[in-house]
DNA sequence: GGGGCGAGTCGAAGCGCTTCGACTCGCCCC
DNA sequence: GGGGCGAGTCGAAGCGCTTCGACTCGCCCC
């Protein structure tokens, strides 16, 4: 491993003034900074990221942590993960990848050892064991999601309340009254996870608002579950005429169902997908859908740690208006 | 934050004594041991990260470089990455997550800084740039995939040929003569990544020997596309009565698209898939299928890694044996 | 009863950086 | 012409650990 004093001495100056070259925080001749970077490029330099660390106090790492279970949204999931970590590196951060199931003991272990500066946090649950902690944490982080209270602390999340309510007025527009939501499975809603609870809350508003009749349903993954949801639909609301479907895995067998029933898409039924608009695209009807902007949330939140980390130490819910694009799955209501 | 010294301060020890106890490279006494121990936890105290790697040139922490696309097998490569973070933390290790958008400047990166201890690598191309570097490098790899020349490398891989070959002699012992796969997006073959061009080895090898016609298609995700290669593949073959699918996003597609031609599964035509269990599982059709064992093959790369860096250094190819389950997708030819 | 040995503990050095204070030197201004 | 100032550079200290050598002490053995 090449060192600092390598440099250095190859430069022919001191080892303080190769950490300037590097660091930028005082001015150096110009002859002296191209040959100091002329010696890095010949011997291959990396400065040593355990030293820098403890020198500075700064690690350059912002910790990701994710779910560790794979029941919902993972393309989501993924990107989020891919934009974090492209974002980061873009600002001159490396990501370190936590899973959810370490809990609060790895936010006070990666706070704690200064194995990162921040953190990101996913799959926030309304009343999540780990807030507690990151108020009182002397290290910024910021949640992907929107706990109940979040007096204290910064998130950047889809307005899910709002889409709730986006997907039943264009129905509603159309002349829907009866409504149907496959949802996700039944365990996001029983450990509570904001954006469920929140998207539910903007239907049922929205709903009670315009006068439109709302089922509620959640469905486990896969065509088996659906297939039983959409039946149970039909049986209890025999006049639903529009879907709201936020639950990835099925879309197409939906599609697929409604099709084997001789149900016309979008004469008969309407279908809504709250989903990414690659989904959206790729079902066997082009959907209409209100994107789920994983890319942009991964950024944001990236750009909101970096700035913390720069000293802006305010709190604030960044929530992303929904869009919504109408496609070839909706139309007026049949009658 | 508390440090190594206030520990031994407040258990009345010297600082190299509290070393001894974190580390175990000393016997230290028992009485001594719990005094340490109890001040640790009374003062909370965490090892700073930084100043540990630099003492030890040791990180304990192991880089994941992932693909930066997400046009193939997201399911797999979440469900990889959440088995490494897992493995890893059960050996003492966090996980550094690089995008392969770097490319070898990240392996150069990482290895120079000291900030990964070892990598592992995904989504190996047969002739993959980042090779050479491996190969040369101090630090211990492990890729996740198969290049065309193993040499001096250390892989762990789904054995894809056997995989190729197990899904041919299924059918043929089924009486299927005409046998069509429905492959990964064209650019994935493009790039000559490793797992498919290895498949597509296994199928065509095994179904020259059996005597079989092979029709092999690539197929961009999602209904349309698949939509596009059936009919092709109908038009140029057909007498086809059997599918290999290796296209995640084209299992509930196909699935459709064959019962609205009214062709029945498995009476008329049999399906074949290489995908996750639970991807089988979840499809409208019960899939006969290979899985593929996605948690193994991080768990045995984090196996591999933490070995190699525990002085075992020897390179070597693991090949996990492919297995394949009947289900309801799969029957003898008809007539 | 003295020598040797292992268990247990300590002190100091060193890992490779960053950063602070101090110094030199030339220029500009009154 | 002397004082002040900013640009440019250096040396030393310090970040919080690990690890090596050395020391003490009690026990066991011949």
């Amino acid at each position: 491993m090449v060192t600092l004093a390598e440099v250095a001495e190859h430069a022919g100056v001191s080892a303080s003034t190769v950490s300037y070259v590097l660091s930028g925080k005082r001015s150096i001749s110009t002859r002296t900074r191209e040959r100091v970077e002329r010696s890095i490029e010949q011997l291959g330099y990396h400065p040593n990221a355990g030293a820098r660390a403890l020198a500075s106090s700064r690690s350059n790492v912002i910790a990701l942590m994710m779910p560790l279970r794979t029941d919902m949204y993972v393309p989501v999931m993924m990107e989020i993960a891919i934009a974090v970590a492209t974002s980061a590196r873009a600002h001159g951060y490396d990501v370190l990848l936590l899973t959810g199931d370490e809990g609060p003991a790895a936010v006070r272990r990666v706070a704690g050892s200064g194995l990162a500066d921040a953190m990101i946090l996913m799959d926030v649950e309304l009343d999540d064991e780990r807030l507690p902690l990151l108020r009182d944490s002397a290290r910024p982080a910021v949640l992907i999601g929107l706990p109940s209270d979040t007096a204290g602390l910064t998130c950047v999340d889809l307005d899910f309340v709002a889409t709730g309510a986006l997907c039943v007025e264009h129905l509603a527009g159309l002349g829907h009254r009866d409504i149907a939501v496959i949802g996700e499975a039944p365990a996001v809603y029983e450990r509570h996870t904001g954006f469920a609870e929140r998207t539910l809350e903007g239907l049922r508003g929205r709903a009670r608002d315009l006068g439109v009749r709302l089922l509620h349903r959640p469905c486990d993954p896969g065509y088996g579950p659906t297939s039983a949801t959409l039946a149970r639909v039909f049986d209890e609301r025999p006049g639903t005429t529009g879907f709201v479907v936020q639950n990835e895995s099925a879309v197409e067998p939906l599609l697929g169902l409604l099709r084997q029933q001789g149900r016309a898409v979008p004469e008969d039924v309407s279908v809504i997908a709250v989903c990414p608009d690659q989904v959206a695209l790729q079902a066997s009807v082009r959907l209409t859908s209100v994107s789920i902007p994983a890319e942009e949330m991964g950024r944001r939140a990236v750009e909101r740690i970096v700035a913390k980390l720069a000293g802006d130490d305010a709190d604030d819910v960044t929530l992303i208006a929904p869009e919504l694009t109408v496609r070839a799955s909706t139309g007026n209501a049949p009658g």
